[in-house]
RNA sequence: GGUGCCAUCGCCAAGUGGUAAGGCCGCAGCCUGCAAAGCUGCUAUCCCCAGUUCAAAUCUGGGUGGCACCUCCA
């Protein structure tokens, strides 16, 4: 297997630490407001990839954060005038609910920051006593980054001179402007928490690191993870800082490889919480189909960025459908599981720092090859057998095609509006069966104008919204 | 301003030294009562210029045009 490393910038041949074992940590979400397409995109991105990597042999620990301590989920509360709590369990339920209409299983570990203090506490705590870290006088704990000589090194940054005196102006109490903090003192009454370096907040950053010391790491491994993942923004400076504090604090540094998905764009345009546009997971889910966005979202290499529009997503949803189709020729034969050519390219693909583009195109010369022959007479007994055992490995692969075909088609589609279209489709084949074209021609128009597709097939008349 | 990424058919998108995958759309045909679905066939020399090489979309240099990060963000 081939992976992309950010921070050697080039694609390495992947190698855990432990044979046969991968620690996987990405970076999840903060829960104070609802997933849009790029949470999406990224917790797609690392689903599939424990996804090849377990169908490498690999047994995966994946573990992804969920953020519950920050300033702005403490301003959402104090708006909305609910319990900080309240706020935080709704959107990480909300968040699962969602993630899992998308085709992606929990990950085996979501550590939460307020369960994580302790390690966090402890982690500052060392970074205090070597050195790397100190207090000021407001009681705010920074971490020095010129106490780091690998700072910088993950995100291959130059220090901006310029930049860094104007910083250092404005906010005196840190040595250096670079210096973030890892513990915030809070005077207020906002919420805080007692900790041994007064009552306050955490840090960002220590968040993670803290995390994957208490959940990951073994002390005999030269990284605390093998590999670390998130969204291309989090490479500077959380990862950087992620990555500084780990290696000042502990004996191993925090990963050996680091993967960054690319951002969602909507129409071209950056979305992003401040410009406003932000495109919600839960109304995209609404419209279309949980599986065609994971296809969309994930047709796409993963590190590219990737251009939300509408006119894309339907010819992805017409990709899928294709998948489907075959799966509805060969309802109600038994599942199979057998090795295949196919599998093997097909894995070969995805192993190739997931190669998605690669993969479909040979799933899509696989249905193609499978249609052509049920198109000619006979039974096609091993030939269905393959097919049904290639669609199962497609499925737990990529996670495509794990719905009933039947279904799939009728998304959106109430039942009052399925009996309707029973009784269409009765009194047409009526019409049909006595030749009276005309008005089975119109039936069928009038099915069509409400956005549904008719086909004849021997085993009687199928629909299919469109 | 600093750092970095990208530019392949109308659209989406693989390929990173050996002579351009796949999908959508379009056209023609087979199948069909007619359709739909499925199948078959057809459609690019890779932003521009220069260079390296027997050979470049792929490497180097220079342009042009996009984009990202440097501030919370997946």
């Amino acid at each position: 297997m081939t992976i992309y490393d950010s921070a050697q910038k080039k694609k390495r041949e992947f190698i855990p630490q432990e044979e046969g074992k991968v620690t996987l940590y990405v970076c999840g979400p903060t829960v104070y407001d609802d997933a849009h397409l790029g949470h999406a995109k990224s917790a797609l991105v690392f689903d599939l990839l424990t996804r090849v990597l377990k169908a490498n042999g690999y047994d995966v620990t994946y573990a992804r954060n969920i953020t519950d301590i920050d300033d702005k989920i403490i301003k959402k509360a104090s708006e909305q005038k609910k319990d900080i709590k309240e706020i935080t369990d709704f959107y990480t339920e909300a968040f699962h609910k969602e993630m899992q209409a998308i085709g992606i299983s929990r990950p085996n570990i979501e550590p939460k920051a307020t369960e994580s203090l302790e390690a966090m506490f402890e982690l500052i705590q060392k970074l205090i006593d070597s050195g790397h870290a100190y207090k000021t006088a407001e009681g705010d704990v920074y971490f020095d980054t010129a106490s780091d000589s690998e700072y910088l090194t993950l995100s291959h940054r130059v220090q901006d001179e310029e930049q860094m005196q104007n910083r250092v102006e404005s906010s005196s109490a840190k040595k250096n402007s670079a210096d973030f903090a890892m513990w915030k003192s809070v005077s207020d009454n906002s919420l805080t928490y007692e900790s041994p370096f007064g009552a306050g907040r955490p840090g960002w950053h220590v968040e993670c690191s803290a995390m994957i010391e208490k959940h990951l790491a073994c002390s005999n491994n030269k990284f605390a993870v093998d590999i670390h993942g998130g969204g291309a923004d989090l490479l500077f400076p959380h990862h950087e800082n992620e990555a500084a504090q780990t290696r000042c604090a502990t004996e191993h540094a925090l990963a050996n490889y680091w993967m960054h998905n690319g951002f969602v764009n909507i129409n071209g345009e950056k979305m992003s919480k401040s410009l406003g546009n932000s495109f919600f997971l839960k109304d995209a889910l609404k419209v279309y189909d949980g599986e065609v966005l994971r296809f969309y979202l994930l047709s796409t290499h993963y590190r590219s960025n990737f251009n939300f529009n509408e006119e894309d997503m339907l010819a992805s949803k017409k990709r899928l459908d294709k998948i489907y189709r075959v799966k509805k020729r060969l309802f109600g034969l038994a599942d199979a599981n057998e090795k295949t050519p196919f599998q093997e390219k097909l894995l070969e693909a995805l192993s190739d720092d997931m190669n998605v583009s690669l993969a479909l195109a040979q799933i899509d010369e696989m249905i193609s090859t499978a249609n052509e022959r049920l198109d000619t007479p006979g039974k096609h007994k091993e030939l269905k057998r393959e097919t049904m055992a290639n669609l199962a490995y497609i499925e737990k692969v990529l996670g495509f095609g794990a719905k009933n075909p039947f279904e799939y088609f009728q998304f959106g589609v109430n039942e009052a509006t399925k009996t309707k279209l029973a009784n269409l489709i009765a009194s047409r084949d009526e019409a049909k069966k006595a030749k009276n074209f005309e008005i089975s021609d119109k039936i069928r128009d009038e099915i069509l104008a409400c956005g549904v597709t008719l086909m004849d097939t021997p085993q009687g008349t199928f629909w299919e919204k469109v």
